[in-house]
DNA sequence: TTGTCTGCAAACGTTTTGCACGACC
DNA sequence: GGTCGTGCAAAACGTTTGCAGACAA
């Protein structure tokens, strides 16, 4: 288990019950939660959470690039601990939300040249392998 | 001038006035508007328009795959006529979202022998050319 | 003790929905 | 005449803000 406590300290940041929740529930959860999603399950067992403290948390998180912010559904945003560069996969038919583990080192290499490059993206949709076998 | 009648035509979809303004501005407008700018434009000429409608418009054209929606800024959703196979880049410092010209077939031939890839969305965030040199 | 974090409620901006009217085949 | 598109208003949804009290350091 890793130490949550000592990655907000390296950063600089206050050690919270709810940070350290959000943080712990984030690296243990691979299927990339909305804020509501975290803020619901994490109620479960700290009945006086808010949506609010989620948000804080969430916006400050990203800001020291502890997690990073998918926004490959619509009108909605995603919640990744940023565990090594890699890309996503959504299905549109499941709605699931895949890690893949490939990279395009050249893509980045190329734009380097021109503009400054802080976050790459790869976001790929389509029908996931479980839902083609179905139909 | 593209023939916007015909691609409506083609694609089994009734021909509006409205649907030819939106394609048409789509087509020539290289900044990726929201759905909100296309309406404020378009109202200018079209008084009586609604957004309503132009949302309608954007959704029916985009299950038609004659244009896409871009999700690269938070909370809103920008839209792009599919003019080619391309990616995208945000400065996080003006704002700007510009188009970028190189590919990486390698990510999606691999990607494909596991899932239905239907849409790839390369996006890149940082600091563009110009802001580069101004500071 | 001091500055920051939390939690509530209200506000906000984008997108969606319900419905009546109008246009077109 | 029946289907589909339009436009208005209201609702829904995710997110942000203002503020008072609570907590970490």
């Amino acid at each position: 288990m890793k130490d949550y406590i000592n990655i907000l300290k390296e950063n600089d940041l206050k050690v919270t019950p709810q940070r350290l929740a959000i943080l712990k529930y984030l690296d243990n959860n691979m299927t990339h939660p909305t804020a509501d999603k975290i803020y619901r399950d994490l109620k479960k067992n700290n009945p006086s959470l808010s949506k609010t403290t989620v948000y804080n948390a969430l916006e400050i998180l990203k800001k020291h690039n502890i997690i990073q912010v998918l926004t490959i559904s619509k009108s909605e945003q995603r919640y990744d601990s940023v565990g090594g560069y890699h890309h996503h996969f959504l299905c549109k038919n499941c709605g699931k939300l895949l890690d893949i583990d490939i990279q395009c080192p050249h893509l980045e290499t190329v734009l380097n040249g021109k503009h400054q490059i802080d976050e790459v993206h790869g976001y790929f949709k389509g029908i996931c392998e479980k839902c083609l076998k179905k139909n």
